[in-house]
DNA sequence: CGACGGTAGAAAATCGATAAAATTATGATT
DNA sequence: AATCATAATTTTATCGATTTTCTACCGTCG
């Protein structure tokens, strides 16, 4: 009998320290991190509030304020009267997106390397550090890995002036995020992401623009091809496959009352693009 | 008694053809139109729930799912645990803000020109030519030609291939034209906004990227001047109607004890837009 | 045999009542 | 006057009721 209260505003633990302030920001946080994942939330994955409520212990209304501002950053989309989905990525988003990250991460390191002082040089070297270490460590990629790779990121373009510059630079890169992690199975290793690193790392701190920008530009490239490819491998066709994901939805009536249990297709289904061919 | 209904979900007026599909996004587009026409809404104002349902006639939940898109694009901003407020502006912000509008928008436009086809150059001169007799018309900038302006800028990077560089661009868009309603009371017109825009449709339709770049950045810089004018000059006046950013602070510090009767002016009105066509 | 239309059920969307936690204002006390 | 306790207000959140919209099914008709 945990559940005494009945209703009305639950306890939040804000003496935890991990968990923020309203539901509604924490149940967010979770819902984002899980489509960053993209283990438990797929694209194109219908996401029913009744479902959600069950999964994240939360009522309909933070649920639906986290599922808002989820889709003003393009993670999930919502259709008027239709719920909302997470978003799907084609091939061709992926392309589009690795072209606004170099055109945007131009600009924002341009402007960094201008005006960064000596503080922001080496947030940058520690956070390369940090990152690097981490590679050391644990050889496949994890959780510590990912936090570390953003911040490297972001210290990067840390002293640019321009907030909403940093800004839409991390909404290109939760989205690249993203799409690196739904095609990080196939990937073997081939790529010396470490080196990587480290040349931007030392293009930027000895201020050569350029090659800084070089540099960037390559890295979010191979990361873009490498998703590319592994995505027409895992679809097994040339061509753009209409992103239309409704495997899901086929299966999903003829219980009309008995849905105790049937919850569980989401765990089963290992289509990433249920392709439709 | 055409309160008939006590609850559930109301008659959404799809028929009107003008309402949205869905309460959430309907509050949601007034909410923003209020904001960025700066009349109603200004900045600093405090947004609470109660008196938002009052104002536009629709309950909690719709409410703080528009208030939490419209956090997303930094229209309002929430501090947890206390509620919404209009975004405060600062000069120093409309500099940053117009720095940024002349890096993204070169980007946008350089690539329009690149991949812009026949249609492209067209949609432009009809929105160009639009907007202008609409300034002949109408002496005074009214709602329609606010969206002539809006639609003439958007046709001019409709060709850019970047739909999250589209994007950026209208959410920057938005601020400024939120800034420049702050400051137009103000402004005479010691300004040839209708040659501003022909020189610049004449650049981006003659393929001349370098001439239409300058030329947006000229534009852009002096809304970006005039607004930062007009902003020094109300701080510097004091007095009630000018866009004194940061009004409640001001009210708070000048009387710390009487706010109940302030807050009062949004009682029951008419639904301020009936005429929104 | 496939397009069409009606219908039932599921899901989405919304409101109102309720309630707890947090913030803010008020008052009392030293 | 500064400080702490208390009251009022606001925000955040749950739940259940309710209505609209969507979707799938099913039988009919061309």
């Amino acid at each position: 009998m945990e559940k005494s209260q009945t209703m009305g505003r639950p306890a939040s633990r804000q003496a935890d320290g991990k968990v923020s302030a309203t539901l509604a920001t924490s149940v967010f946080e979770r819902l984002r991190s899980d489509i960053l994942e993209g283990t438990i939330l797929r694209p194109g994955e219908k996401l029913r509030i009744e479902a959600l409520r069950e999964r994240y212990q939360v009522g309909g209304s933070p649920l639906r304020e986290a599922l808002n501002r989820l889709s003003a950053l393009h993670l999930v989309e919502q259709i008027e009267q239709r719920g909302f989905r997470v978003t799907v990525i084609t091939p061709d988003d992926v392309q589009e997106l690795a072209r606004t990250r170099c055109w945007i991460s131009e600009i924002a390191i341009r402007q960094a390397i201008a005006h960064g002082d000596v503080f922001w040089e080496e947030e940058i070297v520690v956070a390369h550090h940090r990152l690097r270490r981490c590679h050391e460590h644990v050889t496949r990629p994890n959780r510590e890995w990912e936090i570390l790779h953003r911040r490297f990121h972001a210290a990067l373009i840390a002293a640019c002036p321009s907030r909403w510059l940093r800004e839409f630079h991390e909404t290109l890169f939760d989205l690249s995020d993203r799409v690196r992690h739904l095609s990080v199975r196939q990937n073997g290793n081939a790529r010396d992401v470490v080196a990587e690193h480290q040349a931007i790392t030392d293009a930027t701190v000895s201020r050569d623009a350029p090659k800084a920008i070089q540099l960037l530009n390559a890295h979010f490239s191979r990361t873009a091809e490498i998703a590319i490819a592994a995505m027409s491998d895992a679809e097994t066709l040339g061509g753009e496959a209409p992103p239309v994901l409704d495997s899901e939805t086929a299966k999903a009536r003829a219980l009309p009352r008995a849905r105790g249990a049937a919850e569980r297709r989401t765990a089963s289904g290992p289509s990433f693009g249920p392709g439709s061919r």
